[in-house]
DNA sequence: TTAGATGCAAAACTTTTGCAGTCAC
DNA sequence: GTGACTGCAAAAGTTTTGCATCTAA
């Protein structure tokens, strides 16, 4: 990781242990949406003694600081996505795959329903077969 | 519950059961997103006996033939949808509701990098602050 | 009569919590 | 040195499973 990056995360805060570093070089590098457990499964080989417990600390604070979002896809886990651009999402039913998607052209305007909300964001999730399922005939 | 409702859920091959129709009755009446635990703390004074297996196994069934969606607005647990008509939905950070939102009048494409799935719907999840949750400063 | 549903309990899976020890700053 | 982080283990919350019993059709 370079400096820039290390200064940066610093500046958000950061207590930058060597786990942290580990999940966010992983995090970097990947646009896989990685549930907790796939982050703990990454990391252990480096940190054997790595716990859940860091996982989750670790991404509710970068969830905090705007670094990472959690995304509902699943709804019984939660998956994480490091890419904070504005982008939408694909939902593969059979592997559980998640692919980003750019933008929508047309922009959603606020529905007569939410007037009185405080709105401050929205997700659109795409759901279906990624391309190898279509192939393989899965459902 | 009218005969004619009746007739159509036998016509889906739907074993009747007191607890099933009391599980029907309860979401025919309801757009408020209930969990499982909601459906099983609804109903568990006129059913002492029922258990969330027969909670789960309902959902599922009913899922299957079409009646019911899961939802996917919290990424720990299941949200059900009795609701069938197309629409989106806004989930509240505060006190987790979930308001119907009605469909977005701008069709949205099928975006470019989906070209090769095999997409079969698409959620539009509106996120912020409910009207009630707002007023109380919650965040 | 019987395929399929129920109820119960145990297990599985994911996330959260408390706390003692440790480490980045 | 200190506040924040880690690791561990236990607990909590949700969903799934196996199986004996029961029941709607």
């Amino acid at each position: 990781m370079n400096e820039e990056k290390l200064k940066f995360y610093k500046s958000l805060g950061l207590k930058l242990t060597p786990q942290r570093l580990a999940i966010l070089e992983y995090l970097e590098n990947n646009r896989s949406h990685p549930s907790a457990e796939d982050i703990y499964n990454a990391l252990k080989p480096r940190f054997p003694s790595m716990s859940f417990a860091t996982v989750y600390n670790t991404m509710e604070v970068l969830v905090k600081k705007g670094l990472v979002k959690e995304i509902s896809v699943e709804s019984t886990r939660k998956r994480f996505d490091a890419f904070t651009h504005p982008h939408h999402h694909f939902f593969c039913k059979s592997c559980k795959k998640v692919i980003d998607v750019g933008t929508i052209k047309n922009n959603i305007k606020t529905p007569e329903e939410l007037k009185d909300c405080e709105l401050t964001e929205y997700q659109i999730i795409f759901f279906g077969l990624c391309p190898e399922c279509k192939r393989k005939g899965k459902q």
